[in-house]
DNA sequence: TTGAAAGCGCTAACAT
DNA sequence: ATGTTAGCGCTTTCAA
């Protein structure tokens, strides 16, 4: 098992090893073209004997072709986007595209740079995380010429194609379930926001329903960093010496409240009628908890998969439109730890 | 905001904006070379005002350099890996290397395709999760004439250099701690592990070191697929409806010990006492659980470090020599679930 | 400090 | 079915 490591192999060897031309082998390995199955077989035997790896680099600059799809995300941590790339992995399974991932932190400059590093290699399409871009990603994006999907909110506008649901409409459907099952102290624990688009715009529509019905906010507690079962454990447990009287927590993501469920749980809170809990997500590792805590989809997979849907699409056939906007809709589980409606 | 997409900026457009030659424009852009802080300026701000992206799939082929490190992990699902590449990211920040990452879903087949794919690429480094590959892609790694780094696991022989810990030392050393504190009736709890060479390894120690002391597992029970936690709560249920005098259980990972642990407080079970329990990881999940889970660290975010800091060593100084050995030594937690030993 | 020429390894387009 | 030629956009090398 030592193999020296040589010089390079390029086509010029496997040409030489089989005895055809160069072309003939780049026509073999890449299947075009008409070649006699005498020939193919010689030259894949020869390539496969002299370990040839092709040089994508060369072959992408020669042919202006390059099957890469840029996927830009905010995080690996959270869960979420773990499951938005195996949406994209599996659409793009048999199309001879290959997802490449980049991440920012949610931070906008690194985004830009991280957009500016993937453009360089001349995807064939980009699908990045968010309406909320700085100026000079927007404008790179869009020059690009590229299809380029926005995911995971519908609430903007798009550079070109979007794929997501209406965190602002998730919002508003939760306040209105929490406030049908009769519910109106209550509090609200996240993310510190302005890190977080789309858990602001859920905390907007929730709030603005809650307003209609003439009620607030009647608490609210913020994190950012560590352990997100801990921090809502403890964010609970401080919400509730605060304002002891709330009878329902909305949280803006499952961990957290998962966190908080373990809290009162160990409390002995009577959980839905003494106080309710809702997340945002729909994150497997729920199913495992003592109790099913109520929260609502954010079809991150089906995400994945029609954004990768639409690259592959218009990769396929490149005179077809952009733009395509696809609205999803999250469903509510009510799980154990939100009142079904009376009645 | 509508930029018509035209075709890609090249370096002559940069050179005809700025009135300088192409060769010029190259190393200021680079920043190679010496170039007037006048032109310089010029050709940034010409760069910047038509929106020119760099090429770099002709600038690798020109330079014969490429700034990525190819990743290939089997999962982004399982917590632990998105650790690696946080350790990854953060060591290659300011070296020029940008990781990419490449899923394998614990397939040698697809691992083999992965590494193809990503070596055609010629990427400055690879580093690689796991020892056992199959012949094929052990080849491909040895030949490709870069630095490789094998992660996660020391147990066994690398192709070239290698940063882990030993999972059969792990075994070892959580099965003398159960012992230690004098259980007796061990059960084993674990993903079927044909799949998981490292799984299998801990497996192994554990199992070696019971031997030495005159045991056996008393009982085991497997599964793959699914929410690992709720897994964990049901394999718990089935394996003590089976082996109700088990005083002890081990967990492949923590996110089904997690589950465990649920299931027994549920049922009100005395911890440690009447049984204890045990994971593998040290994920950061466990600090928001209701009793701390007994676990080892697998030290992933040092191993990313580490590896990515061989990858640049060596990218850095080319002369460098290679198969550097690296092996972490992973600290038991007790935490609340494992008696510590008598005394 | 700047420019001109050659060529990286491959594929498109056009022969044969 | 196979071969030849030119050139992708950049950087290396050498010259001015």
């Amino acid at each position: 098992m030592t193999i020296p490591p040589r010089r390079p192999l390029t086509l010029r060897d496997v040409s030489e090893a089989s005895g055809v031309s160069e072309m003939t082998a780049s026509r073999v390995l890449r299947g075009k073209g008409d070649v006699s199955e005498a020939t193919r077989i010689r030259v894949l035997e020869a390539a496969r004997a002299i370990g040839y790896v092709p040089n994508k680099i060369a072959g992408a600059l020669a042919s202006n072709r390059v099957n890469l799809v840029a996927v830009v995300i905010p995080s690996l941590g959270n869960m979420v986007f773990p499951e938005v790339l195996s949406g994209i992995s599996a659409a793009l399974e048999d199309t001879g595209l290959q997802p490449v991932v980049g991440v920012t932190d949610y931070l906008p400059d690194k985004e830009e740079k991280v957009l500016f590093e993937m453009l360089s290699w001349r995807p064939s399409g980009v699908i990045v995380a968010g309406l909320e871009h700085s100026e000079a990603s927007r404008v790179m994006l869009a020059r690009a010429g590229i299809p380029v999907v926005e995911i995971m909110d519908t609430d903007g506008e798009a550079i070109d194609a979007c794929v997501g649901i209406s965190h602002r409409r998730a919002g508003r459907e939760m306040a209105e379930a929490i406030l049908a099952a009769g519910y109106r102290r209550i509090g609200f624990l996240g993310t510190k926001m302005p890190l977080d688009h789309r858990a602001r715009k859920r905390f907007e529509g929730f709030t603005r329903t809650l307003a209609k019905a003439g009620l607030e906010i009647a608490d609210r507690e913020f994190y950012s960093g560590g352990s997100a079962l801990l921090k809502g454990r403890e964010m609970t447990e401080a919400i509730l010496a605060r304002s002891p009287d709330l009878d329902f927590l909305y949280y803006s993501n499952d961990m957290i409240g998962a966190g908080g469920l373990m809290h009162l749980l160990s409390r002995g809170a009577r959980i839905p009628d003494q106080i309710g809990l809702a997340g945002f997500n729909g994150v497997e590792l729920l199913e495992g908890l003592p109790l099913r805590l109520a929260t609502m989809d954010a079809c991150r997979r089906e995400i994945g998969e029609k954004a990768a849907g639409i690259i592959a699409a218009r990769h396929a056939d490149p005179e077809m439109e952009g733009g395509q906007r696809i609205e999803l809709g999250p469903t509510l589980q009510y799980g154990d730890t939100l009142r079904h409606p009376r009645g």
